[in-house]
DNA sequence: CCAACGTCTGAGCAGTCGTTCAGGCATCTG
DNA sequence: CAGATGCCTGAACGACTGCTCAGACGTTGG
């Protein structure tokens, strides 16, 4: 405990956001930290596919289409995804860019030979 | 199941990574997704700061040293962070420049007026 | 109007996660 | 050498997560 360099723990502390924003962060990465609804954030930021419905997600990701609409609603509450509904068909789309740079980001850092 | 747009989903399938890579950013991801261990990669992104032992970290974030242990050994084997042994002093840094930014773009989703 | 369709939802279960606790290993100090 | 320090580790417990299942809702087509 005494090893403790108080100068530069106090300067990160000012640098940390407020709790609300932290845990609100951390969400979201929780959120994209399931293969499911990454696959589905990958491909809704994948050029030239635009929107997809949620039939289309569900074969695409290989899950069943209950479990396809549970993960979008938590993609949705999220603010990650964005959906816009004509008739009975739901298309999906990626609400902001930073999703996208996000996961392109993280791609790059896994990607990275050891 | 007879709405499935082929095209656009073979589209997306192809830009789809392999599942291991999907895992191992899913993995990464789901890291970061905890509060303690997000709160530790700020930490260390802030400009300054540069390097800070277990004590540190466990001061600043407010959990014991154990704790910050367990999280920095799942940070370490996804590379997310490395560390340098000094006499009995453990001091981490990132592991590399995409962590910091990734970061940076989530919290500049998050702080976005909706 | 009725049946099929696309989607959404709550409950429940198996699996996973983060923490605490107790203790172990090096290293430094007196 | 003996104790203290900094850090790491495995076990274990409560909390949480993602899926399946069954069912409900609104829309569409015959």
């Amino acid at each position: 405990m005494a090893c403790v360099d108080f100068v530069r723990v106090e300067r990160a502390r000012q640098a940390l956001p407020d709790d609300a924003t932290v845990r609100t962060l951390a969400d979201t990465l929780k959120a994209l930290g399931d293969p499911t609804r990454l696959q589905i954030v990958i491909a809704l930021a994948t050029e030239g596919v635009g929107e997809l419905c949620v039939c289309d997600l569900a074969a695409l990701v290989g899950v069943s289409e209950s479990a396809v609409s549970h993960s979008l609603r938590t993609l949705r509450h999220l603010r990650l995804v964005r959906y816009r509904k004509t008739g009975k068909i739901a298309y999906y789309a990626l609400d902001d860019v930073h999703v996208g740079r996000l996961v392109t980001e993280g791609l790059q850092h896994v990607e990275e030979a050891p």
